[in-house]
DNA sequence: GAATCCATCTGGTCCAACCAGTTGACCAGT
DNA sequence: ACTGGTCAACTGGTTGGACCAGATGGATTC
């Protein structure tokens, strides 16, 4: 198996990960004043850049609004926040629990509209891939973890083909980080993994520019 | 009309912006290096600390990876970056000029699958709010700006609704920042916007847990 | 030629100070 | 009593320099 490499966290990714979470959970509520940077240096007893660096990833995340001079305040995350903030959530998170679901809606959502669109806009060489990634699909056997990924794989070059560069850049969020690897993800999709006629039909779609059945994975 | 704030962006949103640029225009091509952290600083005549915010926000985005010891490397962001890249990138990007499009085709159809979840799953409040809204929307008459904003807070409700999160987080991408706001993107829009008889219908499928007829923008 | 060592490069963290806006209490004038 | 301006004390923004920690690659050694 991979070895897990060793995960030295930087101080400003936990502390990030505690703001955020603390955001999340509505400890900090929307609205009200984030504590001075200053103060969250003395309280988690870290250099104040080390805040600044994660309050800047707070607010990359839409979860907090800074001003200068003014103090830092909380938005509503769930009117602001983007898909990107599901990437790394702590899997414990309460809030999140549905999220894996969540995402493999999504997933069937967008690649079905993407396999519509792939077969319209596809060029040869897309159609060409996307044959041959669904037949090494079919070559695999019932090793979950290779099924999953070259799963990923062929999904990728349909969503990349629909030329829609939207989907393609949710479909990284939703098939990386935490979103995709939930604790025992893969065994509650076996049956669906371990159909290859599926993915068959899939390439079949694009290929011939068919239009999609609407039973696409 | 609505006062532009005067914007103050600081040094290291610039200098994000500027490397976030160098890297979607392929300038600084994939698996290449990023310039060191005390070279950046120098280049541009700024601290150290304001260049490491910004790469701070480079690799939240997964547009770089960086290692302690290490250089930090340019990643494919075609393969690892989210939809949250797309919130404020500049309009004269050359890479996202079909964005606005793609972003539209995304709406319409989580639009799409959002509201049938939501007819499915909604409350008794939710759906009454979302016929309020609906009404709302009828009243407004022919500012294009206002039926933009009721029909953002109309699908909000409905996304909301679906209790699917990553539909409701990708909603605030799409709908907020650059990707919302093209040049002239609403007098694109003025037949559709102009149309409340689809919202009528959205708002009583929605109630009556009706299964969606497929047009739903 | 292969393994080892170490100067030197990289990012990570800290301290201390100052600049630049915002806030709110205080005070003068009406 | 109300309005207006002033200013001290916050807040975030930026700078400089120093040092720690991990990775790298060439020189050294076997």
């Amino acid at each position: 198996m991979t070895e897990a490499p060793i995960k030295r966290e930087s101080v400003s990714d936990q502390l990030f990960a505690v703001l955020r979470d603390r955001i999340l959970s509505g400890r900090l509520p929307a609205g009200s004043a984030l504590t001075a940077e200053r103060d969250l240096a003395a309280e988690f007893g870290v250099n104040r850049h080390a805040v600044r660096e994660a309050v800047k990833r707070l607010q990359q995340a839409r979860l907090v609004e800074v001003s200068q001079g003014g103090r830092t305040r909380v938005l509503d995350w769930r009117a602001s926040a983007g898909l990107d903030l599901a990437f790394d959530v702590a899997q414990g998170n309460a809030v999140f629990a549905g999220l894996q679901r969540d995402a493999m809606e999504m997933r069937a959502c967008i690649g079905a509209d993407a396999a519509r669109l792939c077969a319209e806009r596809r060029s040869p060489e897309t159609a060409a891939a996307i044959v041959e990634a669904a037949e090494a699909y079919g070559a695999i056997g019932a090793d979950l973890a290779a099924l999953d990924t070259a799963d990923v794989a062929l999904w990728r070059l349909v969503v990349a083909g629909s030329g829609n560069l939207a989907y393609l850049l949710s479909f990284n969020t939703l098939v990386g980080g935490a979103v995709a690897s939930g604790e025992v993800p893969l065994v509650h999709r076996t049956a669906e993994l371990l159909d290859v006629t599926i993915r068959r039909r899939l390439a079949e779609h694009v290929a011939g520019r068919n239009a999609p059945a609407g039973t696409l994975s």
